[in-house]
DNA sequence: TCATGATGCGGGTATATACCTGTAAATTGA
DNA sequence: TCAATTTACAGGTATATACCCGCATCATGA
């Protein structure tokens, strides 16, 4: 273990840096995830899943199964597209649209408060800096 | 979005350098994140779930799902402790300790390909030389 | 127009991950 | 010594993620 792995190292902060956030938005009952792919939506809509999926960088697929999931929690509708049968386009309802704004404020003070950590943020120092969060 | 997510910008580096290591990998038949744990039980065998996951900064069951795989593929031995009944003790197996050798070239030849786009890393160009990797 | 190919999705399977609950084994304190 | 607590784990459930396959639909070229 004398050296670390970069992958692992990034993968570890992430997961930490995950959790920092999705406790913030627990009370909201959401994810940083969902909160991001909710922004993406808004800002897209009405956007297909395969769109989504370039935008957000995701599989397909994944961005369908996570469709899913705020599908049924009624932040976003899903409908087959008019020109194209095929396609499924995406909106926010407006459940979706006040969470989005709930959320917003409670993403921001998260921001502000890792920018504090991460002022001179060279790799080791960005570990270091979100080790201790 | 003005404003990138700290959180999902580092989840999706994340992604992307997994995917680097998975793709090396690959040809062995094993993930990073598996190699990593090959790694860590090498380094502390014989040693329990509990004591891995405090290592790998992993929840219990999450570490003990994924030794499940790893000793289905013959990597890793599961053994009831002798001085405590409750206890696991994880071991390498001759196949997990050859992979490993087989493995570790591998992983430093990536490594090495990372260390030549991290120069001079700050967070944001960290973000931008994963992003064309 | 119509076969062929491309596109958009759903679902199956798999890893990685966390939280919660239940159970069994160990420890400890009265 | 024995009840109460702490520990170690398994398994259920859930999200997040990717790859593959199959199906339906659309587009295109002969």
């Amino acid at each position: 273990m004398t050296h670390p792995c970069y992958c692992i190292a990034l993968r570890k902060v992430s997961r930490r840096l995950t959790a920092v956030y999705d406790e913030a938005f627990a009370p909201l009952g959401i994810t940083v995830s969902q909160f991001s792919q909710l922004r993406h939506i808004r800002h897209k809509q009405p956007v297909s899943l395969t769109e989504l999926g370039e935008i957000q960088e995701l599989d397909r697929s994944t961005v369908g199964r996570n469709t899913k999931v705020l599908h049924r929690m009624g932040l976003v509708s899903m409908a087959a597209s008019e020109e194209d049968q095929r396609e499924t386009v995406l909106s926010l309802t407006d459940e979706g649209r006040a969470l989005l704004k709930r959320a917003t404020p409670i993403w921001n003070d998260v921001q502000t408060r890792i920018e504090t950590k991460l002022e001179a943020a060279e790799f080791d120092r960005l570990i270091g800096a979100l080790g201790d969060l």
